[in-house]
DNA sequence: TTTAGCACTCGAGGAGCGTGAGTGCTAAAT
DNA sequence: ATTTAGCACTCACGCTCCTCGAGTGCTAAA
């Protein structure tokens, strides 16, 4: 081994150390202290050499001269590219997980919300999770349902079971036979589809120029569906365990919590946030100022997708101090998303 | 006049004046600046007198030596019971708030959700919503859909729209022709009845023994109310603008706002507090250590009941510093309270 | 290249002090 | 009998000053 590469190696082996126990301490991490977690094998003095070419490199910094040091985004950045134990996970732990999901449930978005308070319990942070659009999934079954007289509900099942009501007020009456030929006409195009897709077949009929009786239902299926197209088109952002890491000492600053506060009061940053990566279906992580909510610049934030048949359609996530155990989170998304995704394919089934 | 009474009277306009102040500069109030407020109509060392009275009897008292005064609970107590002018309110404000309430809506449950919003915004404060539980309401109508082998879907509907869905998994499969006949049986005796009253029904008619083909439409539909009466018996209750009052001062503290926070995570506990009174429609309100949560003692809750034919079925109410504008809060959870019960109303003509 | 040794830095925390807002009391005024 | 002016007193707040010690960077020896 020549020099560069033995130098190179406790560099990091150093920067690794300075990581795992300020994740643990949460106070500047020491020369003295290193020197002692890497079992006396070298002295405080070599330590602090290194430390000072890790500084040099924008890996480390000192808070105020005299205090240990802290990683800055980017030694949490190259910790997790290159320093991190990929994806170890415990067996006892991966299967107390997965028992959670053997549970047979009747919708998966059931499944998705608990995930959000098992993401914050084990993780010890803010569990949130995007429940799939109602766009993405695949439709099953369709009730339409007079409630008075231009009222109708519309019942929309999707193959994963999930259930969306729609009030639509129609601009006239519309009898009952005519509703049961439009429901029936409906199903017997929606299966295993999309809404989109659906809306567009419709189109197709409406421009076949058909009349008579079918003109009517194909009118009103084209209203009803629209309408559902029109309206749900947001996902369901869902966040549990934020006073998990309000614990943690970076949050005794009342501005700081409060900030925070805000970005978790308004769903649709969230909701951004998560909707930003869908297309993706593997982890990402957001250190530091890699975020962009300003609120969140102090926070480490790592979502990982999931969906069934190469489609993502949802994604899962943790937020929470930089100081974060990020060898536990991303194993943990990990699983929680393999976990979810199996579960849609098991809907299918 | 005797000067008992003249004396009585100072007091309380002194007290009114410390409270109004106090809520408007959030630090303590002094006598000087209470002389000032009084249009110099007596010198700061009588109210200084009148002060010591009032700490006398509990309703003011010191931070420390040499600051002004605050009130106490019981100070605040006082005032909203017996200072306050009751319940005036602009009437460019009540038509503003009316106007809301006016849109055609589809669900019950939409206004209530927006009132959650329209109390944050409108006070400034935290607004919580209970919306009525299923139990409460009078249903219209039932459909039962077939989604799988044994998995049925059975979508509730209320007179005042709102809809649930319940997936039902029974022990074996069931026809079609069977489902359709038990919605048909249920939905005879469900319009206007509540769910617990349609269940006694249900068993009465089980009790009587019939037999051949209404005895397995009894019993399915025995099994579905059942199951539905069994699941939804929590209420829905939903917070807004917690950051509102973050932003008083009183929460600068890191440790005050974390266990705020815990309140709010979870559900429970604000529907704890809101059932506490759903049987009452006025107007409650709860100062300081009348709170029962330890974190909420150093806040004030005033809760208002709204519903529909002499029956509460739901809550509205604010949640904020006890420094809080008790005239306008009250006011307009009364208003806001009302105009709900009255759309609640408008769903059943 | 590593390490022991040492001077140096600087934040945290405590003591001391002046300032001023606000009080409570007393004695005079109404 | 009340009200008010006057005055001494109190105490939080903000300021500076000081000590302490953890942790560093540098130098020179191993």
């Amino acid at each position: 081994m020549n020099t560069i590469d033995k130098k190179d190696k406790r560099r990091t082996q150093v920067l690794s150390h300075i990581v795992k126990l300020y994740v643990s301490q949460a106070s500047p991490v020491s020369s003295k202290s290193i020197s002692i977690s890497m079992g006396d094998s070298v002295s405080s003095a070599t330590v602090r050499n290194v430390m000072a070419e890790l500084e040099e490199l924008g890996f480390i910094e000192q808070p105020h001269t005299s205090a240990g040091r802290i990683p800055t985004d980017l030694g949490y950045r190259y910790y997790v590219d290159n320093i991190i134990d990929k994806l170890m996970m415990e067996k006892s732990e991966m299967e107390r997980l997965s028992r959670v999901y053997k549970k047979r449930t009747s919708s998966i978005n059931d499944i998705i919300e608990k995930t959000s308070s098992l993401i914050s319990e084990t993780l010890h942070n803010a569990g949130i999770v995007m429940c799939p659009s109602i766009e993405d999934m695949h439709l099953s079954h369709l009730e339409l349902i007079k409630i008075k007289d231009e009222t109708v509900l519309a019942v929309l099942v999707t193959m994963t079971n999930i259930v969306k009501n729609y009030i639509v007020i129609l601009e006239k009456d519309v009898k009952e036979t005519d509703l049961a030929r439009t429901a029936n006409f409906l199903n017997s195009e929606l299966r295993n589809s999309t809404i989109s897709s659906v809306y567009d077949r419709i189109k197709i009929f409406e421009n076949e120029n058909v009349d008579g009786e079918l003109a009517g239902v194909i009118s009103l299926a084209n209203r009803i569906i629209g309408e559902i197209a029109d309206k749900d088109v947001d996902y369901d952002v869902r966040w549990e365990g934020l006073n998990y890491f309000m614990e943690e000492p970076e949050f005794d600053d009342a501005g700081i919590t409060k900030r925070m506060f805000e970005v978790f009061s308004d769903k649709r940053i969230l909701a951004g946030l998560m909707k930003k990566d869908l297309v993706d279906n593997g982890l990402k992580i957001y250190i530091g100022r890699e975020n962009e909510p300003d609120a969140l610049r102090g926070c480490s934030f790592i979502t990982s997708g999931y969906g069934a048949n190469g489609k993502t359609v949802g994604r899962i996530g943790v937020l929470g101090p930089m100081r974060m155990d990020y060898n536990v989170a991303l194993s943990t998304l990990g699983c929680l998303s393999n976990l979810i995704s199996k579960k849609i394919e098991e809907f299918y089934e």
